[in-house]
DNA sequence: CTTCCTCTTGGGAGCGCTCCCGGGAGCGCT
DNA sequence: AGCGCTCCCGGGAGCGCTCCCAAGAGGAAG
C-alpha cells in the first residue's frame, strides 16, 4: 500500500505538482499550503519513489564508489575502511546514497563497468585504488560520466582528484630523520605502480637532497602495502646497514618492525623508523611509530563534496584538492633519545 | 544520446516488447529473432535504463548492506573488509548491485532508515553488526522488506540469518587448551552485547565443562573487539595467573600479546593463547596465533544467496545457515611444545 | 476444409515522478 | 477601469520500461 504524490495531494487538497514542489523544497509554494502538505507527509510517512523520480528527472541521487582492486590484499588494509567511512558519511549527509562496485577480476570489471556508467544507476563516480595505466580510469576519462579520483591519477588529461600531500609528507619524514642526525637513511617503498608510491619516493629523495645526503640504492626496497611485504623489504636492506628507514606505510612498517625484532635490532636504538598513514596500528605497535598522518576519512568526504559540485554544475573545471599531512613524532624515530643528546 | 528498447527494436525490425523479452531472456522468442536482436544490442552496446525498469517492475536489483555501526572501531576491524568483499563478489555475480548504508549515529539511522526500506531503492537488506535489542533489527522484523542478518540476531521472531559456528568453534578452542594439559584457563571475551560474544562464551564454558574444569571468574575479562581492549583485558586477569587464555578475536589477541610481552610473560611457555577469526594478523603476530578460523567472506556470500532466494520466492520460510569453523594450530597455544612432552 | 491449439509477436496501458505551460488571483500603476 | 506584472497552482505530457491481452501464423487433429 504505497502512497504516491497524488495521494498526498488528495489528502492535503492540492495537486500532485504542488506536493512535488514541497518535497523538493522549491519555492513558489505559499507558506500555508506548504505547511499543510508537510503535515500530511509527516503524518503518513510518505517517501517518494526513487525509481520514478530518477526516470523523470534523469538523476538517481546515487554515487558509485568504484574500487578496481585486483590486488586482494589492498582492500584488507584498514585504510579502505576509514576511506569508506568518510565517503559514506558525506554521502549520507548530502542525502545521496552510495553504491559500491568492488571489482575483483579484470573480467568482472569488463563485464560490470558498462552498466555502472550507462544504465543511469549512478549520477557520478568516485574512483580509488587506481594504478598506472588503469583501463578503468582511461574509460572514465573518455566517457561523459562525472567522476573524481582519490589519489593522484596517472593521466595527462585534467581530471578532478583529491589526494594527501604525499610528496610534502615524505619530505618531512626524511627531514625529520636527517635532523636527528641519521645519515644512512633507507627507504621501504609503496608500489611504484601507484602514485602514492611514486610521490612518497619523490618527497623522500627531495628531503634527503635538501639535507645534502646521498641516497644509497642498497638501502631501498619496495613492497606492496602489506605487512608481509614490509617484513621482506626490511630483510632485504638490513645487511646494508641503515641507521634509519622511512617506510611508506604503517602496515608495512609493522612488518618491518617484526623483521627488525627477528634480526635482533632495537628500534630506534639500532635502526630508527618513520612511516606514513597514521593508522591505529602505528600507535599500538612496539615501539609506537613516528608517522606522517594523512586525513583518510576526510579525503573521502572531500571527494564526495567535489563530485557533488561537479554534478550540480557549480564547478566545471576539474578540481584538484591536496590535503595536508602531519608528522606525528612517537618513539620509533628516536626523537626523544636523540633530542636528549642534542 | 541514450538508446531505448524502441530504438533497438527499430534497428532489428521488431517491437519494443520483443527486445524486452530478449534482454530479460524470457522464452517465447524465436531463435532467429533472438539472434538478430542480440546482435543489434551487442553492436550498439545497449544497456537498459534501470530506473525505468525499476519503476515498471517494482524491482530495483539493488541489495542494501546496512551496518548500524555506532561503534566507530567496529568498521576498523579487517573483518568487515573481508565480509564486504564476499558480499560484493556474490552480488556482482548475481547481476545485482550493492548499496552501502553505514550509519554512524543514532540520528543518522533514524533519518535514513525509512528511505532505505520505503523508497523502492533496494529490494532487500543485509544487516550486520547488530547488537542486543537493536532498534534497526526490530523495525526490519516488523516491516515487510525481505532481509537477512549476518550473525545470530537477538530476536524471538524467526528471521533468516547466516552465522559462523561460534559455539562449536569456541568449544573446540577450549578443548584444545584442555587437551594440552592446561587447567587454569582464562577467557577474554567479545562484547556480551553481541551474539558472537555470548556464543563464544557459551562454547568456551561448554568446552571447559566437558573437560571437567571449573571456570574461575577471576580469569575472565571482556573487551570490545579492539586491539586496545584485548591489551587491557589481559592486564586485568594476568595477576590471577592464567596458564592459558582463549581470546574471542584475533585483533584482541594481538593486544593481549602486547600486554604479555610488556608483563614479561612468554607465549606459549608462560601463558598459552588461542583466539578466534583467522585473520591475517594471526599469522604474522609473534608468536603466530593458534586460532579458530571462520569463513568470513563466505558468510557474506551466503547471506547474498539467501537474500536472493527470499526475493525470488524460492524459499518462504526463514533460512538459518551456520557455517563451520576450523581450528588452526600454530605456535601460541604451545601444541608443539606440549605435544613433544606428551 | 474446419476447428482448436500452441507459439510468436505487437501494442496499449500504466508504473510515479518531473517539467513545462497556461490560467487565475492579487497587486500597483497609469 | 484597464493594463501588466508577479506569484501560485493544476494538469498534460512524457521519461523507458514491464506486463498483459489480443491477434496472426502455423500445425495437428477431426
Amino acid at each position: 500500500m504505497r502512497l504516491t504524490l497524488e495521494d498526498i495531494g488528495r489528502l492535503a487538497g492540492v495537486s500532485r505538482s504542488t506536493v512535488s514542489r514541497v518535497v523538493n523544497d522549491q519555492n513558489s509554494v505559499s507558506p500555508v499550503v506548504r505547511q499543510r502538505v508537510q503535515e500530511v507527509i509527516e503524518r503518513t510517512g510518505f517517501i517518494p519513489n526513487v525509481a520514478a523520480r530518477s526516470l523523470a528527472s534523469n538523476r538517481s541521487g546515487v554515487l558509485g564508489l568504484v574500487i578496481p582492486s585486483r590486488v586482494h590484499s589492498l582492500f584488507a588494509d584498514p585504510y579502505y575502511g576509514r576511506l569508506i567511512r568518510g565517503i559514506s558519511s558525506a554521502t549520507n549527509e548530502a542525502g545521496a546514497t552510495l553504491s559500491l562496485f568492488l571489482f575483483q577480476t579484470e573480467a568482472e570489471e569488463e563485464r560490470l563497468y558498462p552498466r555502472v556508467v550507462a544504465s543511469g544507476l549512478v549520477d557520478g563516480v568516485i574512483l580509488t585504488a587506481t594504478r598506472m595505466g588503469d583501463p578503468l580510469l582511461a574509460r572514465l576519462v573518455e566517457g561523459s560520466m562525472p567522476f573524481v579520483v582519490i589519489g593522484r591519477p596517472d593521466v595527462s588529461a585534467p581530471v578532478s582528484y583529491v589526494d594527501a600531500d604525499n610528496v610534502g609528507g615524505a619530505r618531512q619524514a626524511a627531514l625529520h630523520l636527517c635532523n636527528l642526525g641519521y645519515r644512512r637513511i633507507g627507504f621501504l617503498g609503496a608500489p611504484m605502480s601507484t602514485s602514492a608510491g611514486v610521490d612518497r619516493l619523490e618527497g623522500f629523495t627531495e628531503g634527503l637532497a635538501a639535507c645534502g645526503i646521498a641516497f644509497d640504492p642498497g638501502l631501498r626496497a619496495d613492497g606492496s602495502f602489506s605487512e608481509q611485504s614490509g617484513y621482506e623489504a626490511m630483510h632485504k636492506i638490513f645487511a646494508n646497514g641503515p641507521e634509519a628507514v622511512f617506510v611508506a606505510s604503517d602496515t608495512m612498517a609493522v612488518g618491518a618492525l617484526r623483521a627488525l625484532r627477528e634480526l635482533g635490532a632495537k628500534v630506534p636504538q639500532d635502526v630508527a623508523l618513520v612511516s606514513f598513514d597514521g593508522l591505529p596500528s602505528s600507535e599500538t605497535s612496539i615501539p609506537a611509530l613516528s608517522t606522517v598522518k594523512q586525513p583518510i576519512a576526510e579525503s573521502g568526504a572531500r571527494a564526495v563534496e567535489v563530485l557533488l559540485k561537479l554534478l550540480s554544475g557549480e564547478v566545471i573545471e576539474p578540481v584538484v584538492d591536496i590535503l595536508p599531512t602531519q608528522l606525528v613524532v612517537r618513539d620509533s624515530s628516536g626523537a626523544t633519545l636523540r633530542g636528549a643528546e642534542v
